[in-house]
DNA sequence: AACAGGTTCAACCGCGTGTTC
DNA sequence: TGAACACGCGGTTGAACCTGT
């Protein structure tokens, strides 16, 4: 027994909408509004659509002050912030760009943004590969390999993480795995590529900075987060762990990891679910428009990108991964009390975080 | 000019969630 | 309390359009 259909499939019209519906729908809600009822609307206005095909057709659309087209590279950079950060929740990301809808925003990521962020790190790692690979290395990753680690994943989960690599490698390349110990077999070079950097950093743990903390501390406070506030980490979970840490899926223990679990998400929750998005910009200007960094904090991306690479899992073992401590509430964040604004011009409850954060 | 392949985007679909009774 | 209903969301589809040959 499956769900009742919103409505009579076999009266109602489907495909393009033509001017004189448009008129129609658009006189009729500006004069008396949706009346609450988007399933009886059609009905009261004679249309032979589906309540749903008029809402979203009003709301894509119709709707006043709704813009198509010609994103700036500001709202390049707050997408991608946010796609980073919250995955594809559309309606959240578009409720930070006036005007835009998240039909919008979604065909945009899809056809454009994406494949401008995403063809950047395949053409970085095609060059590394060219120019790298040895055949008769053993240990050195094989494609076989990556595509094993790719078709575990979710396809939204794999674009995140393609895309945190890239952020992250243009930044620190060795802090995506902020945790030796919980890192795969590491290759000798690989080691010896470790000891030479924190030699050169003179920072001794510059690979175990810590991960995002279940709940938000004090800067001062912040500390290596344990093996056990992360299950996924230590245990055999694999793909799983590390596809449900990516999706924000709530840990087993039902606890609410970050705010205060009345599940408003208030600014200090927000600042501590999403990521700490100021610290993208530069980045994002970066990759997005090719910027090249004035002050030289953002290294050469192929440079980096083939460091990073070093740090592929080269036996194959996919456990122990995580980078994405993220656990956003979407169920908060649809509510108007999510304030975008904080997160994307915080400069203070996210500052705290970013030192916490492996970015 | 004609065709093929690629891209864009409006619209549809199904599902999860909230609300009402 | 739970069933029914409506809403909203994200993924997907397919027609229209664009571009290269």
């Amino acid at each position: 027994m499956g769900r009742a259909p919103c409505c009579d499939k076999a009266n109602v019209k489907k495909g393009p909408w033509s001017p004189e519906e448009d008129a129609k729908l658009k006189a009729y809600i500006e004069q008396y509004g949706t009346g609450g009822n988007w399933i009886a609307l059609p009905q009261k206005i004679g249309l032979k659509r589906c309540g749903k095909s008029c809402r979203l057709r009003w709301l894509n659309y119709l709707r006043p002050n709704i813009k198509h087209g010609g994103f700036s590279e500001e709202e390049d950079n707050i997408i991608c912030s946010l796609y980073i950060s919250i995955g594809s929740r559309w309606s959240i990301i578009a409720a930070q760009l006036p005007g835009r809808t998240d039909n919008d925003i979604k065909n945009y990521w899809n056809t454009k943004l994406k494949k401008k962020l995403l063809g950047r790190r395949k053409q970085s790692s095609n060059i590394h590969t060219l120019s790298n690979q040895d055949p008769n290395d053993p240990h050195q990753p094989t494609g076989s390999d990556d595509n094993q680690f790719s078709q575990g994943l979710s396809n939204s989960a794999m674009e995140r993480l393609q895309l945190h690599m890239q952020l992250q490698s243009l930044q620190n390349p060795f802090s995506f795995y902020n945790n030796p110990a919980l890192w795969p077999k590491i290759h000798p070079l690989q080691e010896k590529m470790i000891l030479n950097m924190q030699a050169s950093n003179g920072n001794p743990n510059l690979l175990v900075q810590p991960l995002l903390p279940p709940n938000p501390q004090p800067a001062n406070e912040q500390s290596t987060v344990h093996q056990q506030d992360y299950p996924e980490i230590s245990n055999t979970k694999g793909l799983e762990g590390l596809d449900n840490c990516l999706d924000g899926i709530s840990p087993s223990d039902g606890s609410v990891p970050f705010g205060n679990g009345d599940n408003l998400m208030d600014s200090t929750s927000t600042a501590a679910a999403v990521q700490p998005v100021s610290s993208f910009q530069g980045q994002l200007d970066v990759f997005l428009n090719n910027k090249t960094s004035t002050t030289g904090e953002y290294p050469q991306e192929d440079q980096m990108v083939n460091q990073l690479d070093c740090f592929r899992d080269i036996n194959g073992s996919k456990d122990s991964l995580i980078w994405w401590p993220t656990d956003f509430d979407a169920k908060s964040a649809s509510s108007n009390s999510w304030d975008s604004t904080s997160v994307l011009q915080s400069n203070g409850m996210f500052q705290d975080f970013e030192l916490g954060y492996p970015m």
